[in-house]
DNA sequence: AATGAATGAGGCTTCATTCAT
DNA sequence: CATGAATGAAGCCTCATTCAT
């Protein structure tokens, strides 16, 4: 009774303190961010943050790697069903900008706070965004080895411009909503798939 | 000699102190970065910055527009002289890619670095980032007026989904050095122009 | 005993700073005083005197209001009871002086000090000082109704000269100590009561 | 003749950076007057201003003796041929309204800044504002020593306690202008002068 | 586990003063 | 004498983190 009360409170105020995060990273930024405003969105104390993340940059690391996992883990059950690996690339693209338009915050403060935080970048072994690139360039493999795609392009370099892409329009959206991402996502694969396709 | 020797030191300490935030930034980032430490590394006072710069986020934004003026107007003028759209564009991406081994330290300040800055965000209107992608867009835009890219793809999503892919390869490349420019940069002309090809 | 704790260490330290400022201020002048010499006098932190003042003006102004809040209902309550304005008069200087007697830095701040500041004369409506002139322009009144005090001068212009004159005298006795302020309260008196009186 | 231009010009240089202190300080304060500030106004280098002043503090100590000196030498002049000690002290004061409606930024700086800096106070023997007070004990003295003014007060406490007034009301007047110096004047004579008379 | 007052290290910036020209 | 670019010491303030309750 006490346990599974006292664990859901712990979950709850994890997950609120990250969301909270999401919301500040966004509007803020990283290092514009203050721990006490993210208490004051998660409604706990300052102090309390420091109960379930060990500083500021481990927030930003739990709350990319609960999103990228959560991506991640999507793709992979989505993509693992299909044969095509078009079809593949084509859902891979459009399940990245479904993320942007579900979490607006979320793609301002993953990639562009990310990279940024120093102290990050140098003791962080970034797994899962290696992971989220390994998932494009299997992708790629696959389609070099049953010959649809052409082999005179690297899938480490591959996965990288596509990231490098979908990256920048999702954060540009985020900032300006001009165009509908929709539209944005079909011109992409377009442009991709068409890049890849071997002739 | 004696003539210009005030303009002279004047630009000196200038360009001193400019190209010192690039090494800084570029190993510490924007806000690791201490003002003390560009004066160190620009050999000259901590307050000799403010003589030439209004604050530390002034140092970043002239660090941009220096390069982003001396690169536009350097593949303006190459891109100039040329006919066909596939080699302008070809072209762009080369320059981009040489800047980027001439400058090491640019790759990583000009996009991370700038895009994260909260005040300049909101008080700086970057206009020679819309220049640069502008050159990207009018080329695809001439290249689909002459019939050789496919109409269904909008330049102005072409040109930011191909800064995306540099800006990302560029960084990596800076932060790994694992491959080669050289071969990359061929790899996203195929991948592009193939994608850009209307069949 | 345990409810009251919180609120009484809040107004210990706030009172404890607003304290030391008093010493600092007086030693060294609002200027010449560095906060981390307030702190330290005050046994705090430097970062605690931002949990309760703004910046350093800030503690400025609450000095003084703390201690012109204090005198004027001190003042306001003896004179409430006193018939005579002659007697009134007498009696707000007796209290200026032995304000002067027992806080013997503050004289020196408030008018020195208040005035100075720059920030502080154009974005702070200085209301307490208005009311410590006003007990006093108000006494003079009073006793031009009566018909005491010569009516061919104004209260507006009295309770300056007056305010000028315990001042000086003031400020001059904390710096100097040469004379008893018992005595120079007496001579004071002598001058405005007979300077007023109606012959 | 080139003996004399050369002193005309060391006075010119001399004299418009003491003009332009006094304009400065008068419109920010002593301490947030920037050296700068005072150069600019006066157009002359920053560096200029060290060859005729010691320091900062050097230019407000000889701002303020240039206009006590001027002061005294003409109030002691005009009293010198006075006979009555009334008139004398009336003179004085209109003396000191008539200086301050001509240099409207001296009243701000003289009283208020002189007294503020400490450096000052501590190293400066203030001997003009000395002499100042000098003048008007001299008066009360020689009145109570012609059995016009009463005795049971010290030209001691009379001599602040109308500096005091004088100050207060100029002060006052030069940051509201509410009211006629003139006006003014004649009320401080009544007041002061039957303060004084004997009875 | 939760709180939030307190801490104090450290950065950006200002500005009086100097000195080479 | 005059200049004004350069200096660098020093202060205000912020904010991540701690810890007593």
């Amino acid at each position: 009774m006490r346990a599974g009360k006292v664990m859901t409170n712990r979950d709850n105020k994890y997950l609120r303190i990250l969301h909270a995060a999401g919301v500040i990273f966004a509007k803020k930024g990283f290092f514009y961010a203050r721990v006490t405003d993210i208490a004051r969105e998660a409604d706990v104390a300052d102090g309390t943050i420091y109960i379930y993340f060990k500083n500021k940059d481990d927030i930003l690391i739990h709350l990319f790697e609960e999103i990228m996992k959560t991506f991640i883990s999507k793709a992979k059950e989505e993509i693992g069903n299909m044969d095509s690996p078009q079809d593949k690339l084509r859902r891979f693209i459009e399940l990245h900008f479904q993320m942007s338009q579900k979490n607006p915050h979320v793609a301002e403060v993953i990639t562009l706070e990310l990279r940024q935080s120093n102290k990050f970048m140098k003791e962080y072994k970034n797994v899962w965004f290696k992971e989220y690139l390994d998932v494009i360039s299997s992708i790629i493999h696959e389609g070099q080895d049953k010959g649809m795609f052409r082999n005179n392009i690297h899938p480490g370099i591959v996965k990288r411009a596509l990231f490098g892409a979908l990256d920048e329009l999702t954060l540009h959206w985020s900032l300006s909503k001009k165009y509908s991402l929709d539209e944005c996502q079909k011109e992409i694969e377009t442009l991709f798939l068409n890049g890849l396709k071997k002739t």
